[in-house]
DNA sequence: CAAATTAACTTGCAAAAAGCAAGTTAATTT
DNA sequence: AAATTAACTTGCTTTTTGCAAGTTAATTTG
């Protein structure tokens, strides 16, 4: 198992040990928003994360405790990816990274009315999604 | 001066086409909550940045419009690194990452007890954060 | 039921990025 | 005038990415 090198215990840099690259957070969107969850879904993404790629994100983010590999209930050779509640708990995270590129950045139409609404009522929508996403998980 | 490459339109994809790394946010971190402003002071820092990594990073955030590039008050040797409102509304990003590695992760005492801080009154603290950084770059 | 397809990887190799030590240049301090 | 400081740059090695192709087990198709 791939051991987590923590660079300081400041808990910003000890998170970005964890997530701070440009794919992690990628799986943990597509698992939470994007109802995906296996690697040839992941594969399927627009971003179009190489093979090798995934398969070391995905080792990495179960050995920290983020996701966890269960049977599929389709198909013994699928595998179904789900997250944690430490996974879960990442969602404040992607709402503000969302909010603040619908700020500052150029996204598609669709975000940008997302992130109105988003912004309109955060707490609430958040408090709300974590609520389902973990009842869901049970 | 390099361009920034979208992968795809999702905002999320885009936050971490440009900060999706593990030192950006952390120049950031000290930038915003650690009163530094120069490069000797981010090299200072306790993750040790290499200073060639540094330097790239200091020109990517700048061509970002996330920081920008000033005459140091002090002497001409210096050059003073400042947020813009752009880099100063990356906090709400910092703060989700400060109470989630708060919560799962092995920090610092001192941290926890930040976070738990932090976790009382989130909102109102980040918001007057936000008020005092951008009253004081001006 | 044999053949093709799908799912989840692995392997090999080239290119890009990170890490490390040392060097450069201008400004400042001693 | 000499040493130090600040902000980089350079060269080189190691690590990580990216890309194309290959593997194996399970599943679907004709």
């Amino acid at each position: 198992m791939k051991q987590l090198k923590q660079r300081s215990n400041c808990p910003i840099s000890s998170a970005l040990d964890i997530i701070g690259d440009k794919w992690s957070l990628l799986i943990v969107r597509d698992i939470m928003m994007n109802g995906k969850n296996t690697y040839n879904e992941f594969l399927k993404s627009a971003e179009k994360i190489a093979t090798n790629v995934l398969a070391d994100r995905l080792v990495m983010l179960e050995s920290n405790g983020i996701i966890t590999k269960e049977e599929h209930p389709d198909s013994k050779a699928k595998i179904y990816y789900k997250l944690t509640e430490k996974g879960i708990d990442l969602l404040p995270i992607l709402i503000e990274l969302t909010l603040w590129a619908d700020e500052y950045l150029p996204v598609s139409k669709a975000a940008i009315v997302y992130g109105k609404v988003l912004k309109k009522d955060k707490e609430a929508i958040t408090k709300q999604m974590i609520a389902v996403l973990k009842k869901a998980n049970k």
